[in-house]
RNA sequence: GGGGUGUUAGCUCAGCUGGUUCAGAGCACCUGCCUUACAAGCAGGGGGUCACUGGUUCGAAUCCAGUACGCCCCA
């Protein structure tokens, strides 16, 4: 038989997963006699690609999913994608550019049309590739959060928190783009740094008496040109400089429009001439300051970023026209009393470079304090556990001081807000234009009002508003509260997520799920770290930094990428992704692949009788300590650490050891017992192996034997946890400690592997090693093992549990250096000794210290006693 | 400015309830091996004042306070 000695993913991964799709592995329907176990994705932007952190992220979910499914539970990973309007409209937009047509051209019918074609045909392709991943999940629920459904549920939602007074209308500052005429989310704004000009303009102080000399107050600003919208001056109330001002009133050079001095702490004394103009309509700490003073707000920009009649002068000149103009006018006035240089961070648009404008603009709100109480308490009383926990303090602090939620967007892509307006001004909400038009009709008491009376608003709602509902919409919880699935599915067990999301999403679920359903929507909530690249940066496009996983999964094999990015993700912890972790992955696949040739290649002779019975014993207790830890692992989320024990029990226990131990001498048979043992454990690692590296188990797991229509490892059973051993398994590190001591020897003596040697034992610990002597004459290459009951002359000495070793040089050994050797392990050893006895000779110690800890320090004394008097009985030998 | 969080080997990080899982893993490094499962490997080895300073304690990488530096979130 010849199977290749590197093992080859690309042939395989396509056709398992082609063949648990067919057989309907990852299908799920409500199932009473089995435990639900339910994940919902967080759903990907629609227009996205895979990159790392969704490797990341859906490899984690991958692995809790199979391992529920291999539990026995009914698991049911729901996949879907978002509707991302901002990203989504962007990219719409970018492909009519290309094909020469403008939005503004269109309707907005017309375009929704096209960004629909769009989605068809580019969307979702994310999807695809996390099949690749090995994403086992519920492909036939896949679910898109402007679908029908979901829309009519998000519109629903809309106006039930509306009748119930949590919606409602509101100015907000926005980031307006004013080539593109449109808000800006923060994340479509690229801040760059620049030189700007500080311009100190001086604003005459109103006096009483009008006969005196006139005064000024020195007011420094980056936008001269918008004193025309100034409502006010404000000084600090601790400033001394400006204590005589208090009460008094300037004039606006120029316009010389009267507007009070006003006090607030806000204003800082160090910067600038620590006078401040207050501009409400074009700041936010202005709008603020406005707010808190009762302050007028005056708009003097048009939406294309040109000045508006409320500026009086300059009107119909653009922003940066008049302001080159505005500053020339101080000049001459003498008004501008200097201009200063100063490093500045300036705001532009992503999509079109202008310079961004803060601009008031009416927008909807959703009140998020009545929402935010239960939603806090879930987390806080660990009835939604976050993992790590140390994000419950960035959750509190955040609900605790919650702002309300700007919900609408100036965007066509989305669910449209269902709100009409009447000629009057005046609005009513309602899911539909009928109910709206009948409820207009109600409330204005106006019979005759038609449906082309009303004008539906333009702004479409936040992706968020869709997305809060997805646990529960996935479901089809709005149409029909009562179905099967949402009864037996919600809440959902976990989601696994980033941070970063966690109040833009994680909170709003939380919240939802209370509202609309007075049940929280899932009971852990697992944050993963970001992936970054070697030096710490976020992987972004722009840099270049990040690697196309599809390479990588084509390169190493989707389980080497999924166990590489495991290897160093901590949850919580950010990930400093580097190709070696992920060529470790592949290493290991490599690892278990040999292992499973090796026993593969073994012929049995069924004469054999089994000479192998500790080291399967000795495994099987190990495998059941490791399987222990490794469950602990999981219920604690620490599914790195998981993933390392495995590892561990992969590589040190079954193949460097146990497989070390049972191995024929070359090409002898195999005795029947050892070789279905061996079988039976290969596939107990491969089940705790499989929910990592799905494939190469699954490969494996069919090679070994012929297996029945549905006898699949993606659908065996979990290991169940079994006591096991501990003493053998202490026996067995003596031991293999002794192997250790013995290939030191080896390595240290130049002395090549394939040359047996002779081992003496001088035990007098009482230790037993007569079941062990098989596995040490393996392992370290023994031709004879005696026992003595004196020190061997001309040998090599070492001390292990208190107990004396010999190796026999034919006196070939260096009787000086050995001396030196064995004295500086004596002086250690004695050293060590004075540190025990000093602690156990401590009265405050012996009292204080729990009963286990003084047994533990007096059991390291008899240890390091009986070392040293081996270790001087061998000096004495020598 | 407010809050959070971190600093452990050359690098990336574990270290959970203070004490034998206590100083650990992987990578990198050094030495020797193509020993018929695996060089994507095997055997062995070196490497740390646990950021700093105090405190609590019989005992601190671990708990507390302060300092320095880093990162994150909010403004």
């Amino acid at each position: 038989m010849s199977i290749s000695t590197k093992y080859n993913p690309k042939e395989i991964e396509q056709k398992w997963y082609d063949s648990w799709m067919q057989r309907g592995f990852f299908r799920s329907t409500p199932n009473p006699k089995k435990e639900p176990y339910t994940i919902v994705i967080p759903p990907p932007n629609v227009t996205g690609v895979l990159h790392m952190g969704h490797m990341l992220n859906n490899t984690i979910q991958d692995v809790l999913i199979r391992r529920a499914r291999m539990q026995g539970k009914e698991a049911c990973w729901v996949p879907g994608t978002d509707h991302a309007s901002i990203a989504t409209e962007a990219k719409v937009v970018a492909m009519l550019k290309e094909r020469g047509i403008n939005k503004s051209d269109l309707t907005r019918e017309e375009f929704l049309k096209y960004a629909w074609e769009w989605k068809e045909k580019y969307g979702g392709i994310i999807l695809e590739q996390l099949k690749k991943l090995g994403a086992s999940c519920d492909w036939d629920r896949t679910r898109f959060t402007m679908e029908e459904d979901m829309s009519a549920a998000v519109i629903e939602v809309f106006v039930d928190l509306y009748r119930k007074g949590q919606i409602y209308r509101g100015v907000r500052m926005v980031n307006w783009d004013p080539q593109g005429r449109t808000a800006l989310s923060d994340e479509e704004v690229i801040p760059k740094d620049t030189m700007a000009k500080m311009y100190h303009l001086q604003y005459e102080v109103v006096l009483e008496d009008a006969s005196g000399e006139k005064t000024y107050i020195t007011v420094a600003t980056s936008r001269p040109e918008t004193i025309m919208a100034d409502v006010a001056v404000a000084v600090n109330p601790n400033d001394e400089r400006y204590t005589h001002l208090h009460g008094k009133s300037v004039r606006i050079p120029l316009l010389g429009k009267e507007v009070p001095i006003i006090l607030d702490e806000y204003v800082a004394i160090d910067f600038g001439t620590g006078a401040l103009k207050v501009t409400p309509a074009h700041d936010l700490n202005d709008y603020e300051l406005g707010q808190k003073h009762k302050l007028q707000v005056i708009d003097i920009l048009n939406d294309d970023g040109t000045l508006n009649e409320m500026a009086q002068l300059y009107v119909g000149q653009d922003r940066f026209a008049a302001r080159r103009n505005i500053v020339k006018d101080l000049q001459e006035a003498g008004l501008l009393a200097k201009i200063e240089e100063y490093k500045s961070v300036l705001q532009t648009s992503e999509r079109t470079g202008a310079v961004i404008e803060p601009r008031l603009s009416m927008q909807w709100w959703c009140k998020m304090d009545k929402m935010a109480k239960p939603a806090l308490e879930a987390v806080m009383e660990d009835n939604i556990k976050l993992h790590p926990p140390k994000f419950k303090n960035m959750y509190r602090s955040w609900m605790e001081n919650v702002h309300d939620w700007c919900i609408s967007r100036q965007l066509w892509w989305g669910q449209r807000i269902p709100a009409f307006y009447l000629p009057d001004g005046s609005h009513v909400v309602a899911t539909t234009a009928e109910k709206a038009l009948e409820l207009a009709r109600k409330e204005s008491g106006n019979e005759q009002l038609q449906l082309s009376d009303l004008r539906q608003d333009e702004d479409v709602l936040d992706t968020w508003f869709s997305s809060w509902l997805w646990p529960i919409s996935v479901f089809d919880g709005f149409k029909d509260p009562d179905n099967k699935d949402i009864l037996y599915y919600y809440p959902t067990n976990d989601l696994v997520t980033a941070p970063e999301i966690l109040f833009f999403w994680v909170a709003r679920m939380i919240m939802a799920g209370f509202e609309f359903r007075n049940e929280l929507p899932f009971r852990n909530v697992y944050l993963t770290g970001i992936v970054r690249d070697t030096q710490g940066r976020k992987m972004s496009k722009q840099l270049g930094n990040s690697p196309d996983p599809l390479d990588l999964i084509e390169q190493y094999g989707a389980d080497g990428v999924r166990a590489g990015m495991l290897f160093s993700s901590p949850a919580g912890n950010d990930l400093l992704f580097d190709e070696k972790l992920i060529e470790q992955g592949r290493n290991f696949s490599n690892k278990i692949w040999n292992a499973f040739r090796l026993i593969k290649g073994w012929e049995v002779d069924e004469s054999l009788l089994c000479p192998n019975e500790t080291a399967i014993k000795w495994f099987e207790s190990r495998f059941n300590e490791a399987f222990v830890q490794i469950e602990d692992h999981f219920s604690k989320f620490r599914i790195s650490d998981a993933l390392l024990s495995v590892y561990k029990l992969v590589w040190d226990d079954f193949c460097s050891n146990y497989l070390e131990m049972i191995k024929p001498a070359y090409q002898q048979p195999i005795d029947r017992q050892t070789i279905d043992t061996t079988v039976s454990f290969l596939e107990k690692v491969l089940k705790v192996l499989h929910p990592f590296m799905p494939f190469l188990t699954e490969e494996i797991w069919h090679d070994l034997k012929q297996r029945k229509e549905k006898e699949y490892l993606i659908v065996a059973s979990w290991p169940k946890v079994e006591q096991f051993d501990k003493g053998l398994i202490e026996k067995m590190d003596r031991v293999l400690n002794v192997v250790g001591a013995v290939r030191n020897v080896r390595n240290s003596k130049n002395i090549a592997n394939n040359k047996a040697l002779d081992l003496a034992i001088k035990a007098t610990s009482g230790a037993d090693y007569e079941q062990f002597l098989g596995i040490i004459r393996k392992l370290a290459n023994i031709e004879e093992v005696s026992f003595v009951e004196d020190s061997l002359d001309g040998a090599i000495s070492f001390v292990e549990g208190g107990d004396e070793f010999f190796i026999p040089m034919e006196g070939n050994i260096d009787v000086a250096a050995e001396r030196e050797r064995l004295q500086k392990e004596l002086e250690y050893t004695k050293g060590f000794l004075v540190s025990v006895d000093k602690k156990l000779s401590n009265e405050r110690f012996v009292s204080g210290a729990p009963e286990a800890v003084i047994t533990n320090e007096r059991k390291k004394k008899a240890d390091a006693e009986a070392k040293i008097h081996a270790i001087e009985q061998s000096l004495a030998a020598l």
